[in-house]
DNA sequence: CCGCATCCACAGCGATACTG
DNA sequence: CAGTATCGCTGTGGATGCGG
């Protein structure tokens, strides 16, 4: 007895601390190995990057190519299916850039970046 | 000196742990009393709910009336501005009935539901 | 009726050290 | 290089009680 309405799972998985900048990486530099990762978004601990990395994997987002090596080499690229979220990204990001200019109106420039800190 | 793509800001208003239902709820009943609300959504605690409104209301998503009577009464309803937020929950409620089909495919009917735990 | 204040439990995340 | 294991802190959310 789900509900109908889904669209709270579309946040469940897009939604974890490292998820929206692991993606926009590998959308717009394609294949990237762990390492380039881990330096394109310094903040990141290896823990999280693997266990972020891992959820999206799991979701069929992303492919892990691991080459048995020694040193070891694992790229992870957007899959095919992953491909499809796109468009959703698009329109949420055009939503967050027409939601700040909505607050900047409603609570100023100083206000905004406050705002955004809040949820 | 912030990064050009604003999907993520989408994310950080949307997300909460009741906020979905919440936006659900007062989509399809219009106007709301707390006590409503809180009727509708059984499991939440007055503290949260409270707290996700006005996290809400602070992005102008939702208006809060207060009616200063005794005993008192509060309305809430979705905002001419929050009611732009539509066609992008419709998006990505699309995209998460496709993406429940699509795991239900991966993994079978009965990975899915772990699956989208996991995240 | 609506909401705030307080206290507490637990999960998430970071830091660090270790492995194939 | 690409992880896993462990520990400790911190923040979030639940439970409860008070107040306008």
């Amino acid at each position: 007895m789900t509900t109908y309405c889904k669209f709270e799972t579309a946040l469940d998985i897009l939604v974890g601390k490292w998820k929206p900048v692991i993606l926009l990486r590998l959308l717009s530099n394609g294949t990237m190995r762990f390492s380039e990762l881990q330096k394109a978004i310094p903040d990141v601990t290896k823990k999280m990057l693997t266990q972020q990395l891992r959820e999206l994997e799991y979701h069929d987002i992303i492919h892990r190519e691991v080459y048995r090596e020694i040193p070891p080499k694992v790229e992870y690229s957007i899959t095919a299916y992953g491909q499809r979220l796109t468009p959703l990204l698009q329109a949420m990001n055009d939503w967050g850039v027409a939601h700040i200019e909505h607050l900047n109106e409603l609570y100023g420039e100083a206000g905004t970046e406050e705002a955004l800190k809040r949820s």
